[in-house]
DNA sequence: CGTTATTGGTTTCAGTCGTAACCATCGTTT
DNA sequence: AAACGATGGTTACGACTGAAACCAATAACG
């Protein structure tokens, strides 16, 4: 791995922003799944439909979708896996009867709350790792980041 | 989507750091892969590829694997896709044959050139949309995680 | 009304991914 | 030098993914 003689435009991957970022965020995430994969098995759709489900009374699937920005056909899956679990019902709304209900059995509200646990764990955690100040920073760059986001300024 | 009731253990997943940095790194990626997808029709396991190679004069898979983050499978993809483009050649190492050093051809190394400045122009605009304040901090926030990364500290 | 467009949700299909098995070669041990 | 494990790289295979097609039901429009 020599490195290039001649000193034409190259480009350092390793302080690139995009990498960066998802190499932090697939490790952060990777090291969070663990958590709830040796738990219960879990896949990281179902989690993420777990705990927005968790979070509301009642909710959709549309709904699910839009809170926590998963493709449609990865909360289908992962509403019926929950399903199986005997962690959620759904129920047919009156008035559309295209629109299903989900809501969590009393199993799958302990469930939730054991993994919220564990998430709050997580975070506290990796708080410790990082540090408070860095932390801080991330944190203050990610609002940035999803400002952009939400700005309705188009991608480019 | 209905409040909850009663005010037990809840989690707001749109505040929970995992979530948030991967849901942001994916952006940005998404974000930037158009760019060189629409160029070359390529992959990101390609472009990764591309830009480690292009970073070195010569490099070994192998290589690539641990200055990339990327799984051995990919990389082996990439590069054979990359060949076939006649962006890159392989030579076997005179003295390990199970070696095999990669380096870019002229048109591989123009490629590279021209996604160099891609790269660039994305960054440079990202800055301008995040803010050179939130970008800041997003890039100490990165260091934190990274230092985490590299720690030795095992993850738990 | 009847026709058409839209919507909530599921399924199909063609990829992409990573684990594990694999192949060839090298280093080490005996 | 025969046997062993380790190493660089590829391949086979099951799991996962998202785009697009689909289905049932509702809304919009003539």
């Amino acid at each position: 791995m020599q490195d290039r003689p001649e000193s034409s435009a190259i480009l350092q991957l390793e302080a690139f922003t995009p990498y960066r970022l998802l190499r932090a965020a697939e490790e952060v995430s990777r090291r969070f799944a663990r958590h709830y994969k040796d738990r219960h098995g879990m896949t990281r759709p179902e989690w993420r439909t777990l705990a927005t489900i968790g979070q509301f009374d009642t909710i959709t699937a549309k709904q699910i979708g839009s809170h926590s920005s998963m493709h449609k056909t990865k909360i289908s899956r992962a509403v019926r896996a929950l399903e199986q679990r005997r962690w959620l019902e759904r129920s047919t709304d009156e008035h559309d009867r295209r629109i299903e209900h989900l809501r969590l059995t009393r199993a799958g509200r302990r469930a939730y709350e054991e993994l919220v646990e564990i998430a709050r764990g997580f975070e506290r955690d990796l708080v410790g790792r990082v540090g408070s100040e860095g932390f801080g920073n991330l944190r203050l760059g990610l609002d940035a980041v999803e400002a952009m986001i939400h700005d309705g300024s188009r991608p480019r």
